[in-house]
DNA sequence: TTTAATCTTGACTAATTTGGTCGGAATACT
DNA sequence: AGTATTCCGACCAAATTAGTCAAGATTAAA
């Protein structure tokens, strides 16, 4: 769960089509003109955001993108896993590289990061894309 | 705000350096020894948590490290903000790089960007290092 | 006063990750 | 047929990360 610059534009670009009205069926090319983003990156992303069943395309001319889901339960943790599949916030994975298995007595920070990344992922998966059209985060306003 | 090997590694020592008692004062090479973790990087991050306060160096021979607060005192986003100086979960600062200022209509994810920082940043805030050593988490077991 | 241990500092580097481009198919509408 | 669009993999440059190296400063102890 890493919170990187493809995460922050999939859920503006899909934020962008969803505000085009809960059916409608956009091209990559005027999503990326709106929201300034490279048409040619944001096939990139829609692609991953596809294979993860939450956008559907159509193909051909006149064709587009289409949420596979209701903005309302599209939760932002599923469109960051999408598009930044595989990143881990702790190195200590299974395979233990570091400092986690056959060091010392035991890893002290093992948990502690597992208990970080699932906090984050509660707080993303609290949000979907409509709240972030409407502008509504849970409890705290925006920093600055 | 970033997770880091860097923030963990400087978690980790300073847990290790914790549990030898509240004024120990141990030198580096005896950490890096029980921790796997390299000398000259140690060095590094301990330069790091020295100016930010939280250990005091005990130069010259038998000399060491010391922490400058108790361990119960010593929130982790201390430590984290310590070693991983300036490092931001999003893109969108005041000089605004990429998409958020002179695009479109404006940054959509600007405020809840920030909202995500301010989140886990309390959540970091709520864990000390004695926490760390006792094994104590707020709220959740370990994932995994 | 040596001497040895330790901290201090900055420059350097190798590997990885990120953000992004390019070129070309495949597909479908007109 | 022509054109607009998605599809898809290879490729790349820049930034970042994790870590090394080398040299110097400082102090405690012998």
């Amino acid at each position: 769960m890493k919170l990187t610059a493809k995460g922050r534009y999939a859920v503006m670009a899909l934020a962008d089509l969803a505000a085009q009205g809960q059916d409608a069926c956009e091209s990559l090319s005027s999503i990326a003109a709106r929201q300034g983003i490279s048409l040619n990156f944001l096939e990139q992303l829609f692609l991953k955001l596809k294979r993860a069943g939450l956008v559907v395309s159509v193909r051909g001319a006149q064709g587009g993108y289409r949420l596979a889901i209701p903005a309302s339960t599209m939760s932002l943790d599923k469109v960051i896993h999408a598009v930044d599949a595989g990143a881990k916030a702790h190195g200590c994975t299974p395979e233990a590289k570091l400092g986690c298995t056959g060091r010392s007595d035991r890893c002290l920070t093992h948990g502690l990061w597992g208990a970080l990344e699932t906090h984050i992922e509660g707080f993303l998966a609290s949000i979907t894309i409509q709240d972030v059209i409407d502008d509504r985060f849970p409890i705290l306003e925006a920093a600055e």
